[in-house]
DNA sequence: CCTAAATCTAGCCGCCGACAGAATAGGCAG
DNA sequence: CTGCCTATTCTGTCGGCGGCTAGATTTAGG
């Protein structure tokens, strides 16, 4: 056939393709332990051990399911970065927001890419960011801006969906919190690597 | 029996405690997926059924291990800041330091406090060693202070502790830079909400 | 020593992940 | 059109799990 994979369907008319659909909707649904491999099979209305022939294992599915999400988030967070002002700073702070509203939007999701997505250079984008805030900075002092902006916004994110911050807080409160956050957070990265002052 | 609970012990000795510390063990060593009633049981040199008059249900173990495990991680933190200089922004240094090295010790038992122990008015000595760093501030730039400065330790403790941060580092430069991010957190604290200069 | 409560064991249920082997369905050679 | 080939899915099975119940065993306290 033409592609290298599964070009026309057979029983089913996608099975993978259905299967990590009704996987990830499922993690959102019933989280980590509700997420079985049997209920994924139910929901593409398929026989318990039809999915092995398409994933090894259930570590398998939730691995891919993991890589497709981390995807999905970085074309979050460079679809925000665009829509700022074309500054270092707005894109920085787009990414950021990007981050934390993909979070958001999915929870379970986000844990499981930093649970099973382990050992990748992540994220190169933010480091592209922070870098071209304090373009002058000498190369380690970019590295650990960048550690620093990171572990602030993914902090900030999984404190507050933990319901540890802001618990009782509006919406809008919330957004005002996160927008101050991420702005003394530009402003620490400016000080510490920025313009020669 | 003198006591309300389990004054002497039956069969076992105290099957309870060795439940939690089996559990606990089990979980730094397995892992989560590896985590179960029944390996906790035989590891107890029990029945698998035993447990079950001791604890309702397997995440009722999970929660007596986090509540046990958020108390001796508060006491971490707080031996810690005692050990550090008689002065506001050194002794919230130290509660951070001992956050940190309680997660780096027990890496699975801190995710296990943040995903079980949820709504409890956590780490309320951060609060307090924070608010002793900005005593002229106003309350709420004080919380938006400690939410920062938790958001900042806890990024970025959780991203090491997922190897997304200093992967291929020596521990020293781990250190090194661990205390470079907190000294840049009080710095923070201080400009936002700090002495009115 | 006897009774009642506390503690543990044995056994069952339904669910799970993984595996083995049978069955089906489309493509294709003849 | 026939018959085979391979990709895909199904049925059936195994051991392990959490939770439950029934019953045995041990201990405390009179």
């Amino acid at each position: 056939m033409a592609t290298t994979r599964k070009a026309a369907p057979y029983h089913h008319g996608d099975l993978r393709e259905a299967l990590v659909k009704a996987g990830r909707s499922l993690l959102e649904e019933k989280g980590w332990r509700g997420f079985t491999l049997r209920e994924c099979a139910r929901r593409a209305s398929v026989s318990h051990a039809a999915p092995a022939y398409h994933f090894a294992s259930l570590d398998d599915l939730l691995a891919e399911i993991a890589r497709r999400g981390s995807e999905e988030m970085t074309a979050t967070m460079e679809a925000e970065a665009r829509r700022a002002k074309d500054e270092p700073a707005a894109r920085l702070v787009g990414q950021c927001v990007g981050y934390m509203a993909f979070a958001a939007a999915n929870p379970r999701l986000f844990e499981l890419i930093f649970a099973r997505d382990a050992e990748r250079g992540q994220v190169p984008a933010l480091a592209t960011a922070v870098a071209a805030v304090i373009p002058h900075a000498k190369p380690d002092v970019k590295a650990r801006m960048t550690d620093f902006a990171w572990a602030t916004v993914h902090g900030f994110i999984v404190l507050m969906l933990e319901g540890r911050i802001g618990a009782g807080e509006s919406s809008r409160g919330l957004k005002t919190r996160s927008l101050a956050l991420l702005a003394a957070m530009v402003e620490t990265i400016l000080r510490e690597g920025g313009v020669p002052d």
